[in-house]
DNA sequence: CGTAAATGTTTTTTT
DNA sequence: AACATTTACG
């Protein structure tokens, strides 16, 4: 219908656009310009305002294509959104920015980053290889890395990219022991990425604002290129993206957000949920407007819902409310362990199947991917098609990663993470050993690491085997460039690239069927290279194509791979399930410990796990089970399970069997407050507590130091002052 | 330098 | 339990 009217400007068009949108809806697309917020509860449309204010922005000559700046968080939801809108405007959106955060400042860095002694072909480091860089920092430094966990500091210096403070920054603000070594991590972690011409993923954001800061002809440019700036998800910004909205914002304001305090749960990535709160204070002026009706589920999930998010403080305040019925009641099911949870969920999906449902309209969610095994070997064994959104994406597994680290290598011969990648992947007899010397010659001597493994000769200490295996690589690797820089096509070079460097061979020279699916993802890539190929007339960038290619791969994500209409069944974590719908929804493991997890437990981040629950349950529309298990797998040792606090902040007549379901069920339904989940062993409990003098058959008299679940105490002895763990059960101790 | 065994680590959630 | 990293040895 609006999809086939080519052009909307017309005023009876417009009323058209208009007349499919709700009061407050309707108030929000044609809030006329400055600061707007939107508080749009689960499923009340909040997509569908953004669509239709874009296009009504444009039909009413607010704005000009290119003068839009639409951001999301998801390349899923960027996507989405160029396709909805291309549907309202019935023409092409190219000259639009519909795209994430990170895409946006990427796009903006690789014409700027030169202003900040970056080239145009900076790589961009992913988690995983940023947390590899922290640890050669921390290697260097001389640090145990077992006490310092790359995971730990580089999370640090990611949540201090966030706050938008530089090493320096950091350094003044240092507290404690760990801070003075995250601040000496930090630092040199900082010069060594500027020496490889990369930036990691935080500092896409913080660049950009970097670059607006300093350069006010800069700002002013991009503010006044971005008449009209709409953001989506708007309780998950964090202090850098808002800081990056304020900068390009100018001034008139014209800053459309959108968003739901209620779904805010990327704390641990730094989102602010006052950036929303207090959105009102940062723009007086602001319009807000409440979406609160809902046109996805029934009445009861929606109830639960708002039941369970009720137990927050500190919200905005917003009640869903439907008009589409009561519904079919909340099902809550107890199971013995992961495994049988897993046999009654496939079941349930088999009768629900049966009964003539598509597979499609099903979907399974849990709170950490590790979950998703039991049940994806069930789903195996009963042959039930399904699909796994996010876990180990397809771009992080070792060999894509390999193959992209061959291309990063040929556009930025400074990229030193990738160099050491790929310099022994196939095997060529450049080992550790050999390798680190060509590293720190480079380092010595200032010269790029490709410099100095093509003059392998000059490097002090190498053997003339690693000589000759440098020589013949570089070899390989130059001629591998040449051709880079004709710019031939992206797929031929990546192509070129795995057979000449011997990495096809090695993976065939394996003869296992991990290999072979290896070399199937491969050429899986190279199929992608091809498509980029393609594509490539229609873009209108004025980058080189591997240089586009690795800028467009580097941030894309797995859950960008979802498929609606083929029959499978959906898999995916609580986070990744944000801005779906499903028919059916199962939600898995709703146990203490495990959701909410225990970690956030510990750090009293409980709400945020709460709020994850409220987006679960508000994902189904039709039917809603739960489901937890008395016992569950963990690292290999079984742990004890209580059902999730979640689960009992539901009214028990929103539930199947009705008010008395609590009771006829069993203290099972009802979790205890503030109760753990605890690890089971066979060692029988023991009544050790901490301070307890003990005396051991063999290490003689000791004082327990602390209690862990598991019946595992531990105990500092006398005799040689040693700390040992010890289960209590079995261990010859007794107390004095 | 490479392999195999031993040891240690991981499980929050993601662009 | 599965995987990565370190160590020992050939």
């Amino acid at each position: 219908m609006l999809g086939s009217v080519p052009h909307p400007a017309a005023s009876d068009q417009l009323d058209e656009l208009l007349q499919a949108l709700n009061p407050p809806q309707r108030e929000a697309v044609t809030w006329p310009g400055g600061p707007l917020l939107v508080l749009a509860g689960a499923g009340s449309g909040k997509t569908r305002v953004l669509t239709h204010r874009i296009a009504w922005l444009i039909g009413t000559e607010r704005a000009r294509p290119g003068e839009i700046l639409s951001i999301t968080f998801t390349n899923r939801a960027a996507q989405e959104m160029r396709e909805r809108v291309e549907l309202l405007l019935g023409r092409d959106t190219r000259s639009m920015w519909l795209m994430t955060f990170h895409s946006a400042c990427a796009r903006i860095l690789r014409a700027e980053a030169p202003r900040l002694g970056y080239t145009r072909t900076f790589t961009i480091y992913d988690q995983a290889d940023s947390r590899r860089l922290v640890k050669r920092c921390l290697d260097e430094l001389g640090l145990d890395t077992k006490r310092y966990t790359p995971a730990a500091i580089q999370h640090q210096i990611s949540a201090a990219k966030n706050w938008l403070r530089s090493a320096e920054d950091y350094r003044q603000l240092v507290g404690d022991h760990f801070e003075t070594i995250v601040a000496d991590v930090y630092q040199l972690y900082e010069r060594d990425l500027h020496r490889m011409n990369a930036m990691d993923f935080d500092d896409l954001l913080l660049r950009v604002v970097n670059v607006l800061e300093l350069f006010p002809e800069v700002k002013a440019r991009y503010a006044t290129a971005f008449r009209h700036i709409l953001v989506d998800e708007y309780q998950d910004t964090n202090h850098a993206q808002y800081r990056l909205l304020q900068l390009l914002s100018g001034d008139e304001d014209n800053l459309s957000v959108v968003g739901d305090d209620d779904q805010s749960i990327y704390g641990f990535r730094q989102a602010d949920i006052r950036n929303i709160l207090d959105f009102q204070d940062d723009f007086p002026a602001a319009k807000i407007v409440r979406l609160e009706q809902n046109y996805r589920s029934t009445q009861t999930i929606l109830s639960a819902a708002n039941a369970v998010v009720s137990h927050n403080r500190g919200r905005m305040g917003k009640s869903l409310w439907t008009d589409v019925g009561e519904g079919d009641p909340i099902v809550i099911r107890e199971l013995d362990d992961e495994h049988a949870e897993a046999r009654y969920v496939v079941g349930e999906i088999e009768r629900i199947v049966d009964e003539g449902v598509s597979r499609a309209e099903i979907a399974v969610f849990y709170r950490m991917n590790s979950q998703s095994r039991v049940l994806e070997d069930t789903l195996v064994r009963r042959e039930i098609a399904y699909q796994v959104i996010g876990g180990t994406k397809f771009y992080e597994r070792s060999e894509i990663k390999d193959a992209i680290a061959y291309l990063s290598v040929l556009a930025n011969e400074q990229d030193v993470i990738s160099f050491q990648r790929i310099a022994n992947a196939p095997r060529r007899g450049i080992g550790q050993t050999s390798l680190s010397r060509v590293l720190s010659h480079a380092e010595t001597v200032g010269i790029t690491v490709w410099e100095a493994a093509a003059g392998a000769a000059l490097v002090p200490g190498l053997g003339t085997a690693a000589v000759r295996a440098l020589d013949r690589f570089m070899a390989t690797m130059s001629s591998l460039r040449d051709r880079a820089v004709q710019d031939v096509p992206v797929g031929d070079l990546l192509e070129a690239v795995l057979h000449e460097s011997g990495y096809f061979e090695w993976l065939e020279a394996e003869r296992t069927i991990e290999a072979q699916g290896r070399t199937e993802n491969l050429h899986e890539l190279i199929e992608v290279a091809r498509e980029f190929d393609a594509a490539a007339a229609s873009r209108d960038d004025a980058m080189r194509p591997l240089e586009a290619f690795l800028a467009q791969i580097a941030l894309v994500a797995d859950a960008d791979s979802r498929r609606d209409d083929e029959g499978l069944i959906t898999l995916m974590t609580l986070h990744n399930a944000k801005g779906l719908e499903y028919p059916i929804v199962f939600i898995i493991g709703c146990e203490e410990g495990v959701f909410p997890h225990s970690r956030s437990i510990d750090e009293g981040s409980l709400e945020e796990e709460r709020r994850l629950c409220y987006v679960g349950i508000t994902r189904a529309m039709r039917n809603l089970t739960m489901t937890y298990a008395r016992r569950r797998a963990v690292f290999g040792a079984h742990a004890m399970g209580l059902a999730s606090r979640f689960l009992s902040e539901i009214p028990p007549d929103l539930v199947e069997g009705g008010s008395n379901a609590a009771a006829a069920a069993g203290p099972q339904i009802r979790a205890r407050p503030h109760s753990w989940a605890q690890t089971q062993t066979e060692a029988p409990p023991s009544d050790l507590r901490m301070g307890d003098d003990v005396v051991h058959a063999a290490f003689g008299e000791g004082v327990v130091t602390g209690v862990e679940p598991g019946g595992i105490v531990v105990v500092r002895f006398a005799g040689d002052g040693s700390e040992r763990k010890l289960m209590a059960g079995y261990a010859p101790i007794t107390k004095r």
